[in-house]
DNA sequence: TAAACGTGGGA
DNA sequence: TTCCCAAGTTT
């Protein structure tokens, strides 16, 4: 009935056809509900689909898993977020990247804990909520509670610009891009469909290389029919990278625990963890580094370490010093050797620590990372 | 509108 | 090695 009325449009077809590819094909992941169990019945859990959508912003999937179980297991549910402390939640967050995301998700999960009803099922509510931006309240309503939303991320920009060859660039063919995806939504199964363009994307319609013999909708491609499919969408260039200096301090007091301080909420790895450094705009002429130590100490160079940010790469040399017994500078702490894998450090501090003192930040078992 | 904001894996 | 860029949001 409603589903031959959908069929009869081209745009009807594009959808069934994906809806039938992802019955049989759709990635199995840990935040997901198969189609076959949504057709049993089976709800998805809008605190995993929030948690699982906060995580995989400009995230891969690979990388997100081992979080996205983490979390689940010390936080079940939004209430147990919302009594978590949100240090608690930038240490299971450091190595994410994106931290500001870290420290939304902790917001938005106070709020939601507050609401009898708990998580907003309409795109405007959700999108109030800090983190939540246009793809994920559109992800939220359409997988969590079955709203016919226009869910676009990046797979879904890449395989649209393909399927409608889409030639403007794609900063200015956005509002383009999402009126075609509103008219491809099914009524039926948003969600799935939602997913299905995302698997999609991911496995078949590739950035590089994409598998359009094994595309289930490559008959309505019109890329594929008038030029080179990998050519689409068409990305502005983008600037150079910027290269930034420093250098980093580890103090090793005498029971092995190390000289911490915590950056500012605001701004770049916001909230996390670090040992001190130079400010990493000055491009270093020569060995500054006694001067903007934490300290006065016999400083040795222990070797440098390579970084790259989304807009700069940055180089540190890493000196290293003993600290006898001496108390912490204003504004740091001493972490205790056997805490160190468990501080909310970011990526690039961890290649610092371990520089200087190789294995300091891997989890042992007698950490309390292990325990918590 | 554009820049800021992390990290890791694939080619 | 180097480049690309991934289930984006905020300011």
């Amino acid at each position: 009935m409603t589903r031959k009325s959908v069929q009869q449009t081209e745009e009807g077809n594009i959808a069934s056809r994906l809806l039938a590819w992802y019955d049989a094909n759709h990635r199995e992941l840990p935040w997901r509900r198969a189609p076959r169990d949504l057709a049993a019945g089976g709800r998805a859990d809008p605190y995993r689909v929030w948690l699982s959508e906060i995580m995989l912003q400009q995230t891969t999937v690979e990388a997100v898993k081992p979080y996205f179980r983490a979390f689940l297991e010390k936080w079940p549910n939004v209430k147990a977020l919302a009594a978590a402390e949100t240090e608690e939640v930038m240490k299971a967050w450091a190595g994410l990247g994106y931290y500001s995301r870290a420290r939304n998700l902790k917001a938005c999960a106070d709020i939601v804990a507050g609401l009898p009803e708990g998580f907003p099922g309409t795109e405007d509510e959700l999108r109030k909520l800090p983190g939540v931006g246009a793809y994920t309240a559109a992800a939220i309503a359409a997988i969590a509670f079955n709203r016919p939303a226009t869910v676009v991320d990046g797979n879904v920009e890449r395989v649209t610009a393909r399927l409608f060859e889409i030639r403007t660039p794609l900063a200015e063919a956005k509002a383009e891009i999402r009126a075609a995806v509103e008219g491809l939504v099914p009524a039926d199964r948003p969600g799935d469909f939602a997913q299905a363009m995302m698997d999609l994307g991911a496995t078949i319609c590739t950035p590089r290389r994409p598998r359009c013999m094994l595309c289930p909708v490559r008959e309505d491609c019109r890329a594929i029919l008038s030029g080179d499919p990998e050519l689409l969408p068409v990305r502005a260039e983008k600037a150079e990278k910027p290269r930034r200096r420093g250098a980093a301090f580890v103090a090793i007091r005498n029971d092995g625990a190390i000289l911490l301080r915590t950056r500012p909420d605001k701004g770049l790895l916001g909230g996390m963890s670090e040992v001190p450094t130079t400010g990493w705009t000055a491009r270093l002429d020569g060995d500054t580094s006694s001067e903007s130590a934490p300290f006065t100490a016999d400083w040795q160079h222990a070797g440098s370490i390579a970084h790259v940010f989304t807009h700069f790469a940055l180089e540190l040399d890493v000196y290293r010093a003993s600290a006898g017994d001496k108390a912490a500078p204003a504004g740091h702490r001493w972490s205790p050797a056997a805490e160190i894998s468990g501080e909310a450090l970011p990526t690039v501090m961890k290649k610092v620590i371990e520089a200087a003192i190789p294995g300091a930040t891997k989890a042992r078992r007698d950490s309390p990372a292990r325990h918590a």
